[in-house]
DNA sequence: TTCGACACTTACAAAATAGTCAGTACTGGA
DNA sequence: TCCAGTACTGACTATTTTGTAAGTGTCGAA
């Protein structure tokens, strides 16, 4: 995305989401605030590189907040900000959709495999 | 995407719709089929390779339908299916919201260029 | 008769994205 | 004392995704 502006709305958001983590972070703290760490085990699969480089991408767009509690050993935490609550909010309904057409997408996904 | 299952309906819905151009194809399709040429016209910037291989991912994942009319010159439309027109429902909000915060994230890219 | 439009295909190159692995500085528990 | 956990960083590699540029065969218009 080398231009500014968006014709479809839709870019816009792939402009902020776009990430293969990045939805399901925001997901995971739409029910609440966490822990680095619990994110990590909760974004099943997610290598910690990722995670963080996701998580820093998220704060600098101000999609979610870093609260650093100054400790050591490190305790940090991240919450959604008011933009993130708002983006995560268009993200139920899809998570609602891919749940209904679970089945139906894996089958979908296994086909592929296969055909090529 | 390795894994039959997904533990987020988000992780279905980006294994459909998952590629630059997809969400813009199927946007651009909920309006109505087209000719292969349109949509290159319509979706910016996408390459005759890419609209073409995502058509044809989107139609072996029944989200749209090719429609040949067996011409000489080649005369080929697309449709969404039933299935795609449930995705292409779901992109709406999507795409209010981009609309909506187009300036603002439009900001937040431009920021992103400078501060990297 | 040359040219563009049509809907593609192919080979190849570049860019974006993701992953592995080692290391940092400190603490608390076994 | 050794080891795991905390939140990260950086070097390096691998994979995936996207792009570029050329070619295919047919038609109708200039």
């Amino acid at each position: 995305m080398t231009e500014k502006d968006f014709r479809c709305g839709l870019e816009a958001v792939l402009a902020i989401l776009g990430g293969k983590w990045k939805p399901l972070i925001v997901y995971h703290l739409a029910s609440g605030s966490k822990r680095t760490g619990q994110l990590r085990r909760l974004v099943t699969n997610v290598s910690e590189k990722m995670l963080i480089q996701h998580l820093k991408e998220l704060t600098d767009d101000g999609v979610i907040r870093r609260i650093d509690h100054q400790k050591v050993p490190p305790h940090v935490e991240y919450d959604l900000t008011e933009f993130g609550r708002s983006l995560a909010s268009l993200l139920a309904p899809l998570c609602e959709w891919g749940t209904y057409h679970n089945a139906e997408v894996a089958k979908i996904v296994k086909r592929r495999h296969q055909v090529m």
